[in-house]
DNA sequence: GGCCATTATGCAACCGATTGCAGCTTGTGC
DNA sequence: GCACAAGCTGCAATCGGTTGCATAATGGCC
């Protein structure tokens, strides 16, 4: 049916090998040669089998990308940026879904294993004693999480945390709420630890809300409690929260940025589809989906590699959900 | 360095075609010798290669979806049903992102027609010509768009136009706006022919705002000519458009929906995110994803295939952007 | 002109599985 | 006690390429 190495070969009148060499390996083969080999292979419409050659070279020329929910505007950016970054170095990108079930994560992994060259966990939900396990069966690179021994790609959400605040105390905010995340989650760890610090540094009073869910509702139902902890400016755990802060308090009455201000973190909408376009962290993911390709394709390129780590830096983008506080908090210096 | 089926044979004193075929034709090997080769292989954790049965087979459990972009939130719904779907039946889903460019359609296509049984194309943006000339590489099922002499499944968004301009109608509008699409799209023809039907139905008049580009921003643009129309309801070629019209409506002093009622199509939000929640036409797209894996299963299972066309129906769904008109409008009957 | 290095090509084993065919062992019927 | 069938298992070719090694042809150099 499809035509293959030898169909070329024999409509050129040279042995396989000499076709194969063609693609993989021109220079050993005459310019000549090569070129009729070429052209009848155009004519024919031949395309290497990239199956058959993974077979004896070990190299499938595949990436598979696992994340926790395609659906989850936080992932698109980077998947594309490391589609397109893995193909411009001639390997394609295989996207799964994991539906936020590690069982599901756990068996993707392993059919991919065998299809690809390595595999980009982005925000595993599975163990490390699972994942330990599983490196044995194909090279990994984790982004957004730190999983000891792995390669990993992180960004550096403290820092984003600190600059909101910052950038809060700057308006002239002393009165600060945090949204907090899941107790559990590390990133949730890293955003109250940078933000407490920042608020001792600027002189202003932090008090930490929550948790409650880290969506959209979550936010919404916390707008009661940010108004009664009497804050003048919030940093959200995420955007969804953050806009549903916003939808709480104006439900309440009350104005955003006029009354409270408010910043989020993710940059999930890109100022796009809300008002007030909200003030917000942004997460590197195209360059965090660019350096894991790198990072991975470096790993399968050599024998051995050493646990790279690397952070990549956030970005405090303002925009209308943040202004100067209207009365001057009370505890003014 | 990976434990092959020759491993598992050697280990349990039988011929590498016993282990081959205690996984892929069990009843051909006896309980007692199947037993000892499961438990060899499991203790060992042997996992077949699947490009390596590929090769043989020419079976290989993979299917390919390609979308234009992963990041229009239109596309993640529809995605994770494929996924789900079709690894319920013991395949998996490559997903890959073209960047609404052609040409690297036509490339993804060819590279993964060697690596999967077939692939779904949702909304591809190349020719038919081209198209045509790919099938001989690897069967497709076409979503969202026909093309002749191809299995597709198809959303009915002209069902949806109507349904969208009988809710209006039924809310008492008699003057209604379409903010149409690119004049090339097949989807805007069909929403303006079903929407004008339905007005003309409705005893209501139709007037046909734009095109503007299919935005947020086209949407906000448009609010000014809405405003001139002064028309009372109206339907936007889809979501984007609608919310930016909204935005842009409320810039102007208009209110939504007490002032104009506004429809969107695609339901991308599902009611989140925004203020108010959009009254929208849902597409079927889980079922859409779902149907096509099974077109796809059932077109690579068997020899001839007809090209069936599934139409998928739309379904309104009512939320807070429409309301009935204040001021009856002059021409009731 | 002979020797050697270089270049180009062919040969054949191999990657990890599948599968048609043949052969062996049992058991059954008569 | 023999013929035959049924049930298992082994053998070896095959899928579409790649690659180390051998061989042949060419050219340069002294």
């Amino acid at each position: 049916m499809a035509v293959t190495i030898r169909d070329v070969a024999q409509a050129c009148g040279v042995h396989v090998s000499t076709v194969s060499r063609t693609f993989s390996a021109p220079h050993l083969v005459n310019p000549e040669t090569r070129n009729r080999v070429l052209a009848v292979a155009e004519q024919l419409g031949y395309r290497p089998n990239r199956a058959a050659r993974a077979l004896t070279t070990g190299r499938t020329h595949n990436i598979g990308l696992i994340v926790a929910d395609i659906a989850n505007p936080f992932f698109p950016p980077l998947i594309k940026a490391a589609q397109s970054h893995a193909r411009q170095r001639d390997y394609h990108v295989f996207v799964a879904d994991t539906d936020e079930d590690p069982r599901v994560e756990e068996e993707l992994i392993q059919a991919l294993a065998k299809q690809v060259d390595g595999v980009l966990l982005c925000s595993p939900r599975l163990s490390n004693r699972t994942i330990d396990r599983l490196r044995e069966d194909v090279p990994f690179v984790v982004i957004n999480r730190h999983v000891k021994g792995l390669p990993a790609v992180l960004m550096d959400v403290g820092h984003g945390a600190q600059q909101a605040i910052e950038h809060l105390v700057a308006l002239g905010h002393r009165r600060l709420g945090l949204l907090s995340g899941p107790p559990g989650s590390s990133n949730s760890r890293l955003i109250h630890d940078a933000a407490a610090a920042a608020a001792a540094d600027g002189a202003a009073d932090l008090t930490v809300i929550g948790p409650n869910s880290p969506t959209e509702q979550g936010g919404q139902i916390a707008a009661a409690e940010v108004l009664a902890a009497e804050v003048t400016g919030v940093l959200a755990y995420n955007d969804l929260v953050a806009i549903g802060l916003v939808e709480g308090l104006e439900e309440l009455g009350v104005q955003v940025p006029a009354d409270i201000s408010v910043i989020g973190i993710d940059d999930i909408m890109q100022g796009r589809l809300n008002r007030p376009k909200l003030t917000t962290v942004a997460m590197p993911t195209i360059a965090a989906g660019r350096t894991a390709v790198d990072m991975l394709l470096q790993l399968v390129g050599t024998t051995d590699v050493g646990p790279a780590v690397t952070s990549l830096q956030t970005t405090l983008v303002v925009r209308d959900s943040t202004a100067a506080p209207i009365r001057l908090p009370r505890e003014v210096t």
